[in-house]
DNA sequence: CTGTCAAGAACGATCATTCGTTTTTATGCT
DNA sequence: AGCATAAAAACGAATGATCGTTCTTGACAG
């Protein structure tokens, strides 16, 4: 029995898939080859496929992992006793995003478009996307049932479909980001804010104090 | 010179092109092959390739429509003479996007995934989305203005970061209708409603009397 | 006839995957 | 403690299949 039995196993299969990422993150999905994520892992082939059975499998744990640090960030922003106004907690995310493309030597949002569109496709991708993105709805809801408590939205209103309409904010602000180069956390959530003017959220946005 | 010049050239090249959506549709861009498109379009790999230079180039027609089409949309729903609410317009154009996804063959919303996609990892379809993207937030941006004069948006704010703000809805509400399959435009337009909640939205709301 | 267009078999390049070999290391034995 | 051993892990060249592209051949209009 060489070397360790978990704990180096689990670094390894971490350095592939950092490796991984950051070649789809440059090239996408099906740009990206075996022989690209072996040279940029350090590693070999064979080992490589000691780890993952194969591309797909390798995919899909990209996938998840993408969705999911992008997921991760939602429920660390969101989680604040106070309850925030919608554009606060636009302006939250997005920074959060913003962070997490820079932070790492990975842009993050860039696999998750990667994912996304293998998600459309690939039915095993598909079923990790799926997940992941209901669980984040699940986060908008709990956060819209907050408001709706304090009067920041209309509390008649489907939670769900305000769900529904805050999370689908965030795809188009990483693309948006990506491709037009031009939006940032605060430009979305002042927009944001600009968007649902009026009486109900002001009261809220004076206590948090937003600046800029 | 046999058959005809123009007419005829430009009706074979949009039957290949239609095929070749189709085939992205189903496949992506990466998985699509040329025999694929060769076999759907009917034609024989030597005729496609004298009306595309490359699958690059066929690549960054089939980009180039699929955005153009979810713009045209846009232009459409929008150019009223009635200034309509914020979430009234998002409703409107959403369901135009619908519409688009089920009336042709091919799901046109399928296409766009993938070309946002390809436009983050290639310089050729990079141009081309930027280009139609930036066009889409031209339209934005004149709705948001309207708005302005109406009282509909906040007044002070910056229409720029408003459009963007729209804007960014429609990306995530193709991708939760395609990956979740629960979103529709009325309950789009109903949580955009809900969150845009305050006296200056509510009386072109009440029109839309979302159900649920 | 002649020049254009379509056809489709053939080609070279590329990619995911495998497998025989070599290296590494934990463990048993002295 | 030090060495031998076995097994797991890594290596990397070889492989079989696939894909984009080309090029020769045949058909047809002017």
């Amino acid at each position: 029995m060489p070397r360790v039995t978990a704990e180096h196993r689990a670094a390894r299969r971490e350095q592939i898939l950092v490796a991984a990422m950051d070649c789809v993150a440059r090239e996408g999905f099906h740009k990206t080859t075996m022989a690209h994520v072996v040279s940029a892992s350090g590693l070999s082939a064979g080992a490589v496929y000691g780890y993952f059975r194969s591309k797909e499998e390798l995919i899909s744990a990209i996938a998840d992992r993408a969705v999911g640090m992008v997921g991760g960030v939602f429920a660390r922003a969101a989680g604040q006793e106070a309850v925030p106004s919608p554009a606060e907690v636009v302006e939250r995310v997005a920074a959060s995003i913003e962070a997490q493309a820079a932070d790492h030597g990975v842009d993050i949002t860039r696999v998750a478009v990667a994912a996304w569109a293998e998600a459309v496709r690939d039915e095993q991708v598909h079923t990790v996307v799926a997940a992941k993105v209901g669980q984040l709805r699940e986060r908008c809801l709990e956060i819209i049932r907050l408001q709706q408590r304090a009067g920041l939205v209309d509390p008649g209103g489907d939670p769900h479909q305000m769900a529904q309409a805050m999370l689908a904010l965030f795809p188009g602000f990483i693309l948006q980001r990506l491709i037009l180069g031009d939006v940032t956390s605060a430009s979305l959530g002042a927009g944001v804010a600009g968007l649902t003017y009026g009486p109900a959220a002001t009261p809220a946005a004076d206590h948090t104090g937003g600046s800029s």
